[in-house]
DNA sequence: GCCGCAGAGTGAACAGCGTTAACTGTTAAC
DNA sequence: GTTAACAGTTAACGCTGTTCACTCTGCGGC
């Protein structure tokens, strides 16, 4: 059987997204041009417009698959290994974000790296890395929000994080599946520090102090970790 | 008396720093451009080959000055507030570097953006940059130093972080005047929570917890400095 | 079974980019 | 007063994303 049409349109398009791929491990974001792409696959420039409206489009496209695809290597290592000890599951979860981004630099530089300030614009919610960035962050916040409910861990009182804080966070009450904003604080520095560091690490700004920052990430995920309750397992 | 030569022409250097400046925060580092610093100026592209080498030069330098301003806006805000405790001062440094950053958002993204991830280049100590990127951490770095030597706080023991963490923490010890690796841990921490933190906020990471993460920048300031045994000041 | 139309792809072109070369004035120095 | 360095220009090259007009191919409707 011939292929239709439809699927040939559909494995160009796939084409397009593998050299495109290609050229990004190869020399960063600034390398997956529409013309290097184009000789890539053997022809001419403007004939990728009739699969993707822009250069930026493209780029678009690319960013939704690696988060896709991140998320389900996470989705994947969750499922592989499953745990009853949800305080394991989360340091394998961090473990596995870290190891994808050290072992595909140049995407995780594109996916998180600079993401442009976005100075006030409004609508900036549906451009398309957005949604599949959300279901990245959704595989972190069900499993944190899986540890709060199995077992609440100590958090700061409102009283500690004053008012400002405290309005702000327990408006995310019902994202984090009704935990209260002393948890949601916690919940957020894990966050917060886990991609900080994961991000200077990936970017070299760590290089200065740590030629090797396995053995420091492992102490900060120990960090982190005991705040959330949970006496992470460090396998020496 | 008329404008010596030389003068003249560190004029027009000024004028193009100015320009590419005002370039930068109109619209990103993308907007930087020879041609567009040329026009803003009414001379032709070419013409500045006579002050810089490349439009990567040019870049460079331009980074450089930005370093060299924000390094001596947190010294002068050093300077100003006198204020004996050193807590309330690495307070203020910090939040000065916050308040720069938030107040510079493009001029931030240029020096602490995505700085290529620069794969496996040994030689990358010498670009413009990097002393200039030194120079600024070495402030943050001389007042932790102060606040060990002044009152050692209590640090991780050396079993607790693993002879591997301990091993690459002391090398950095003579950098640290003398401090052992359990308080350069610490210090590091220091560094990596504040910067994650800054980066975050700037490049719009933060937003879809928090519209204004102020008060939670405020709560993570002092918790950081908790772990450096001092009670930061939370003013109000 | 032929027609027609949508789709894929090409070639030429445009504007903009960083950069180079050859050239023209001006200006300071010996 | 001559000379040489300097600031600046014009023209061009190769690169980029993008558009337009065109051709060719193959599938669907009559």
């Amino acid at each position: 059987m011939e292929p239709s049409r439809r699927d040939r349109r559909a494995a160009t398009l796939a084409e397009i997204k593998s050299a495109a791929r290609r050229l990004l491990v190869g020399g960063g974001v600034a390398a997956v041009g529409l013309r290097a792409v184009a000789r890539e696959l053997g022809l001419t420039p403007p004939a990728l417009y009739r699969y993707f409206p822009s250069h930026e489009a493209l780029i678009g496209a690319l960013i939704v698959d690696l988060y896709d695809e991140l998320t389900a290597a996470l989705l994947a290592l969750q499922d592989n290994d499953a745990d009853p000890d949800l305080g394991a599951r989360l340091y394998l979860l961090a473990n596995g974000l870290r190891d994808w981004a050290l072992a595909h630099p140049a995407e995780f530089s594109l996916l998180f790296g600079t993401p442009i300030p976005d100075p006030d614009a409004d609508g900036h919610e549906d451009l398309p890395g957005h949604q599949a960035a959300m279901r990245f962050a959704a595989v972190f916040k069900a499993l944190v929000a899986q540890v709060w409910h199995q077992k609440p861990f100590p958090h700061p009182s409102e009283d500690d994080l004053g008012p400002v804080l405290v309005a702000q966070l327990a408006r995310k009450s019902e994202y984090f599946d009704g935990m209260p904003p002393g948890a949601i604080y916690l919940a957020l520095n894990y966050w917060t520090r886990l991609y900080g560091l994961i991000c200077m690490e990936v970017f070299g700004q760590l290089h200065w102090a740590l030629e090797d920052a396995g053995a420091y990430f492992e102490a900060q995920l120990f960090e982190i970790g005991e705040a959330l309750g949970l006496d992470c397992p460090v396998p020496e």
